[in-house]
DNA sequence: GATAGTTGTAATCGGATGATTACAAGACGG
DNA sequence: CCGTCTTGTAATCATCCGATTACAACTATC
């Protein structure tokens, strides 16, 4: 196997450990079994473990404004890219399949925890940024839909980290407010069901 | 000092550990020195670790609905209990204030992250279900106000763990974002820079 | 003042953790 | 065929983790 493909596949294992245990609660030695390798490993392909979580938190946020750019591109080839709602609704449904990973979003909400730690702390805020100045600048929503379009986004997570879907069907409440959440796209979530991923 | 006060210190304690450094990451050891107290003291006061983190997180949830409830209680008192607008208004402020708090929000967070742990996933999905069910069933908010309701506070809480407030003044984005955000209530959270809470 | 219960700690155990070192197996240019 | 760079692992280290045990100090009750 060639290096950076042996790279992009332990990115992927420390996505889903970090996602699942935290910053702090993550083995370099989980990341390794999970990826199939040692640990040194890893450890030496990254520089220790602050550095890997880095690693994971850039991927994820490029990942998520790579999905927005595709978005943005193709709706300024319908010529539609100045309707906010319609923009707002494509980028949504684009988020809302990002959710199958995840390792991905997990990993993005344990940063946005870590704003005290001095590194990654700084790191996170500047991704955090990067969203928010992609939504502005080049999506062109004002300041009350960008605050609108991350607080959706802010309340997915948390639904897709408590598993909420595991109750879509036991509870009225749950099935209602997921129903609410994800008018047309409730089938990716229940997709998620007893996924260990 | 009674033992149900040092039981009280302790929570607190553990509250600000696990909201730093999360479930996995919190050792029982840091929560022990924080509260100034032996480890095997706090091991054994709650059972373990998994049973504080559940204790923790139910003073949470009960600290959040308590202070709904007193607002609940005065706007009824004046009669204005049947406007959602002022009622969403007056509850979100109160939100605000809990932010002080930031071991409180941020334990809940990592929380809303644990939907894989069996017992305490279900624990935490109950906890958020409890706070949706209120909102519903207590407040009196349709579907779109509490997922409203739910959205901003989401928002509000990441915006607490990546420490935001710090970069208020040297970021023309993060300014906007926040003022956005917290249109009467930004000394809130400015009040927390710097505080290592 | 003896007995029993409560409140707290010191010492310690098996196991895990991040990182380092040393080494093996191949690739590749000369 | 030989030096060297890359890719990977085994062994190991000092440290830390949650939990258990054993024990000390205090309090209350009879």
């Amino acid at each position: 196997m060639r290096s950076d493909e042996r790279r992009a596949l332990v990115l992927e294992a420390a996505t889903r450990v970090f996602g699942e245990r935290g910053y702090h609660g993550a083995t370099t030695d989980a990341v390794a079994r999970e990826a199939g390798v040692s640990q040194p490993y890893v450890v030496r392909m990254f520089g220790g473990k602050e550095a890997m979580f880095l690693a994971v938190l850039d991927r994820a946020i490029d990942r998520i404004l790579g999905a927005f750019e595709a978005d943005i591109v193709a709706l300024e080839a319908e010529g539609r890219a100045g309707d906010e709602d319609a923009v707002s609704a494509c980028l949504g449904r684009s988020y809302v399949d990002l959710l199958g990973d995840r390792g991905l979003l997990l990993s993005l909400m344990q940063a946005f925890m870590l704003g005290s730690e001095p590194v990654v702390g700084r790191h996170a805020r500047e991704g955090f940024r990067r969203v928010y100045a992609y939504l502005r600048e080049r999506v062109g929503l004002d300041p009350d839909a960008a605050q609108d379009f991350l607080s959706r986004g802010m309340l997915l997570n948390t639904v897709v980290g408590l598993r909420m879907v595991d109750d879509y069907e036991s509870d009225e409440n749950v099935h209602e407010l997921l129903d609410e959440l994800l008018p047309t796209k409730i089938d990716v979530l229940l997709a998620l069901r007893g996924d260990a991923t």
